[in-house]
DNA sequence: CGCTAGCCTAGAACGAGTTCCAGTGACTCG
DNA sequence: CGAGTCACTGGAACTCGTTCTAGGCTAGCG
């Protein structure tokens, strides 16, 4: 990671900055009040101090606000699982032991999880340069988790795809209440037998 | 004292039934013209003869509402998927063949799968009921495509719950152009070998 | 110093999902 | 026959995302 990569914000004042700030923290702070529907832009506005057309120039759709809400989270949580990297050997297991960690995260704050989530999987495509920049940061999560000391195949690639559509689906069901915790770890382990699967060095 | 029941499914007149029908079908029509948003409760009540207050009794939402349309295509879908079984040999390649051939038919609606996917991974815990048929009828269809002579495994079934999973995702990235054709097709056919992987008598 | 350009604010206004209400017609039970 | 019940109708009303308008404040520039 290099520079800043936000397309919104060229060149922001400080006072810019702030304001964008505290739009996302307002944003995250509701969302984890009541999930999705406890955004509500006019509440969004007054909570960040800032009139709502205002808001509507930073972010220009509720979705888009909340895909940026997920993209600074998944920066965070990015950061924080650099810093303590898994603890397995083989890097199917380091995929799948890495997911869980974010997967407790998110347990802690399920709303918010429920108002990004819902948000990704709901913006169309006016948003997708947005929801691409989560998906890159997705992925380069899982591929720092596989501790490959080269550069991945397409092979591994495909698999890594594979693996975040799962994380997300199987996120989406349980935040909607249809599988249990133990699910989403099976399924998550389950979809992670793909990076065995596609090593170079096949070990079938 | 009269018990609560679910308006769905249970006691329909006939011109109920009737009503029902013609809601899906004007439902069905809408998206299939402009995707989720051009679906407008208004609209749908007027084009299938229906005051809006009882749309609103047959459908508590327009989730609800597309939820079911769903339903309606998928079962339409199964059935046409069985009088056509899959050609391949192996239960991998023939899912995904399966899948394939589903993924053809909804690009031939892009803007009904939209409505439909989006809706579906929109809804909230109050759709869980209706979700939940949807995704059995999926199960469903893969499991048909497998070909199973036994009962299947539980790993053989959560290697159904991912590849569900990343059907929906991948129907998503696609639908909101992130992802091409070729690339959905490369997902398929590679989380579908996890159906090899857990297949009870190793074919290799 | 005054002017122009932008960004910001407050608030009205609009659209679509959802809810509510008063009335009507049909069917059932007494 | 009469009364009550219940689904349906037409339409008003409410909410919240989004857009629009008018005016104010700041900054740079002549």
């Amino acid at each position: 990671m290099t520079a800043e990569v936000k397309p919104a914000a060229l060149q922001l004042t400080e006072r810019q900055e702030a304001r964008r700030r505290r739009i996302l923290h307002a944003s995250a702070r509701l969302a984890s009040r009541g999930g999705f529907d406890a955004v509500q832009m006019r509440e969004v506005a007054e909570n960040s101090g800032v009139a709502l057309g205002t808001l509507y120039r930073y972010f220009p759709s509720k979705v888009h606000l909340l895909v940026a809400t997920m993209q600074d989270q998944l920066q965070h949580m990015h950061e924080t699982l650099r810093k303590r990297p898994p603890t397995e050997e083989e890097p199917a297991a380091r995929v799948a032991q890495t997911l869980m960690r974010a997967f407790r995260a998110l347990q802690r704050e399920p709303h918010l999880a429920d108002a990004m989530v819902r948000a990704l999987t709901f913006a169309d495509r006016s948003v997708s340069p947005e929801v691409d920049t989560v998906s890159r940061l997705t992925t380069a999560i899982i591929l720092d988790a596989m501790g490959l000391d080269e550069a991945p195949t397409a092979e591994q690639l495909s698999a890594v795809r594979v693996i975040e559509h799962t994380w997300h689906s199987a996120l989406i069901t349980w935040l909607s209440g249809r599988a249990s915790i133990a699910q989403v770890k099976i399924d998550i382990e389950t979809v992670c037998r793909l990076i065995d699967l596609t090593a170079p060095t096949p070990a079938r």
